[in-house]
DNA sequence: GTACGGACACAACCAGGAGTTGTATCTGTA
DNA sequence: TACAGATACAACTCCTGGTTGTGTCCGTAC
């Protein structure tokens, strides 16, 4: 299937003859003849019934049309995502099922219109750097790693505090707690090996490990959240830490508990980043709604690291 | 933008690597090189950051990939379209704006997962056709034309029946009234320029006309539904019959008037027509729906041609 | 430090697709 | 019967897109 084949179909099919629209192309009648033709081989149907004084639809042409007609604006679409200067909004997320990505869902509900793009980069260097560069708008990302503030042309705002929670399987010894205490999370086996070294997600999680003395183990390759949720499901001596808004594919008989972590509740605080002289029209309208949504962050009773920007 | 392009770009984008994805695509390493450069050059902008050990994906190539995933869905299901045995399910309906088509939507908004086309054939003789050939799955039509019954191998249910309203300007000698009767309008210009005589269509106004004495012209060229609201809404002598369930898009400042037609109110009895051995997967769902959403047709007080088939 | 392996890019070559020009065919109309 | 307007077919050209062969880069192992 070729597109300027399908571009070709649409134009015949609006005119109503192969001339007409052979002059739109700027192709001859002949090149038009031909690229209809091998798109009818390559679909195995006849498209058009050609008369004397034209071409019209078949009813598979009729089928075909609205299909070629998505086509054409899923390829524009796609051409206008890289398009320097009016391109969708580019936003990054630490991962695709955290808080951020949630918020995101939500501001496209509430502005549908509004063409958006999500990017996953290393950290927050690297989004910083983007930022910057103009790669992308925003980044959602807990500001900054220590010792590295942000620059002051990056702009941020606080606007979700995301309560960590525990993740254990059926057979855990916590396992019926309706809620743990950091402290007693002390001398548990804490398993996160999706945890990436240098990055300020690591540095938030050394911070927490430090400042409670527990006991996070990076260790073994990262095989993605499936396997680790499926790993923690079956270990009864093992749990793990997640954001208290991820969302979780998981079919519920597998007996995963998910428990609240008090006394303080250590919460990842995602603020968004954005470069101060961005000209995306659609920025203004993100913030706006970031900021109407803003909610209980930096609530008593929480723990952020000491390197966290205030609100 | 070539198509073979983007499936090889999104190839490699999922095996991190060119070696891989042209292993996979049954074509050189070099090829797929080619191919992304190509792309790359199309775009303006630089997809992959090569390596020694692979290729990984830019920003632009992150926010590109989504949409090109979204590309190749979209020529899948053009594809499908037209593919004998399992394309989705094709029906056809007299007008884009007649009650049928919102029957579909409904449908459709029950049934999201079925894959549906509408096409628009000529009349009910070629919708008859399409059956038998199998080339479309069911139609909504008004059965039969005079002197014409439906081949026994074609089977119809009544589904809707659609009272017919006035249209008119503001100007209009009805334009205030709240319904008028059939017989209020003997005398009264009816314009609609849309008829194409030989339809089962133009037989339900003819039968409509001799029945009660009115005058419809259905002179003149048909340039469209907007320009025919468009002359009906200027024109105070003028006024069009139109379904009581087509959907207007018009400014409501013309001051376009639908006004209910009574004594009898003369209805468009659309039915459900399909070929009897159709093994089609979602037309036993479709009847099941139209069944359960079929409402008050065939009730007192209401006009159909006498050729129209009973419920 | 060097050699090797793995991965991508560049160059040369070749075949086939896609465009053009020219022509034939069909059909409604004058 | 001739003509106008539309599409299809044929022959030719050109350039795209593939392959093979080779070069370059970089990480790793010895």
């Amino acid at each position: 299937m070729d597109l300027a084949a399908v571009r070709t179909f649409v134009a015949a099919a609006d005119a109503g003859q192969f001339q007409e629209a052979a002059a739109e192309l700027a192709v001859t009648q002949q090149a038009v003849s031909k690229r209809i033709a091998a798109l009818e081989r390559d679909l195995g149907v006849r498209l058009f019934t050609r008369t004397p004084r034209g071409a019209e639809l078949t009813i598979d042409g009729q089928a075909f049309l609205p299909h070629a007609r998505e086509l054409l604006r899923a390829a524009g679409r796609a051409v206008a995502s890289v398009r320097p200067g009016s391109r969708p909004l580019r936003v990054d997320v630490i991962t695709s099922r955290g808080a951020p990505s949630g918020l995101m869902r939500d501001f496209h509900r509430a502005h549908p219109e509004i063409e958006l793009d999500v990017v996953m980069l290393f950290d927050i260097g690297a989004a910083v750097a983007a930022i910057r560069s103009g790669a992308i708008d925003a980044s959602f990302r807990a500001v900054a790693a220590p010792g590295r503030p942000l620059p002051e042309d990056v702009e941020s705002v606080r606007v979700l505090d995301e309560p960590l929670q525990l993740l254990t399987g059926p057979a855990h010894a916590l396992a019926s707690a309706r809620s743990v205490t950091v402290a007693q999370l002390a001398g548990h086996r804490i398993w996160m090996p999706g945890i990436v070294p240098g990055t300020e997600w690591a540095a938030y999680y050394d911070d927490l490990v430090a400042g409670f003395g527990l006991t996070i183990e990076a260790t073994g390759p990262n095989f993605g959240s499936d396997a680790l949720l499926d790993t923690v499901a079956d270990t009864p001596a093992l749990a793990t830490f997640m954001g208290g808004q991820t969302r979780l594919v998981w079919p519920a008989d597998h007996g995963l508990r998910r428990i609240p972590v008090t006394d303080p509740t250590p919460v990842y605080p995602h603020s968004l980043l954005w470069h101060r002289d961005n000209p995306h029209p659609a920025l203004p309208t993100l913030r706006g709604h970031l900021a109407a949504a803003a909610a209980d962050h930096g609530a008593a009773g929480t723990w952020v690291p000491d390197w966290t920007i205030p609100r």
